[in-house]
DNA sequence: AAAGTTTATCGTAATATTGCAATATAAATA
DNA sequence: TATTTATATTGCAATATTACGATAAACTTT
């Protein structure tokens, strides 16, 4: 089908497994990263920076953006992209969740 | 196209990627918090536990171990999943590099 | 105003993902 | 050995994702 049963879940599972799509592809991952890098909001040169043509790295920056892992105002005719951390903090805890979990694991049969 | 141009990205960042994308499903979600809280490898009633028919559990649980972030064993006419720590491990330097970036974080325009 | 620059959107093709019914496989048990 | 139980695989339909060319939109510069 190809359509996820978001409505059998919880909202919190649902909010994270966006996260964490979005997140899930290297050009994004890329992205993130150069935003990271150059720590700057003059970010226009993001396209030269990927492998990729324009079109399609304005859909990654669009889809970073609706999960809320990145935020951005329009600059005169560039656009000011930087990390937004509040989208990252709600992954946090999940990932802590799991630190907390490996740490005080007590079976071992796999 | 639906294709991911792995080509052009580094190794860490395709690696990345698959673990962020297998995350990336409520189902999966699920199926993660559900075997942190048995902490037990008897763990046959997965199915049970989700809202999805067994073929579609036994396909997410495929996806997670191929990504790394559970591992199984054949006990008998069970399978015992549990949760594979490495495989977070990989994703948890990439928190802590974007943790520390918005803490040193200079720009602020956005 | 015209031309240039930069980013967004539209349309489309190719591939991937999700979900399930049907079936297969494999071990446990009667 | 036949039946039951539990998980995996196959095959398929519906939807989503990825990528890009063409074009639009919006601001800058000449």
């Amino acid at each position: 089908m190809g359509i996820t049963k978001t409505d059998h879940f919880t909202g919190k599972q649902n909010e994270l497994a966006v996260l964490a799509k979005a997140i899930g592809h290297p050009a994004r991952i890329a992205i993130l990263e150069y935003l990271m890098k150059v720590d700057t909001c003059i970010c226009g040169d993001i396209v030269n920076e990927m492998p990729l043509a324009q079109p399609t790295v304005s859909q990654h920056l669009k889809e970073l953006k609706n999960a809320g892992l990145i935020k951005g105002n329009i600059e005169g005719n560039a656009i000011c992209y930087c990390i937004n951390e509040e989208g990252f903090e709600k992954i946090k805890s999940f990932f802590q969740q799991i630190d907390n979990y490996t740490k005080n694991k007590k079976n071992d049969c796999c």
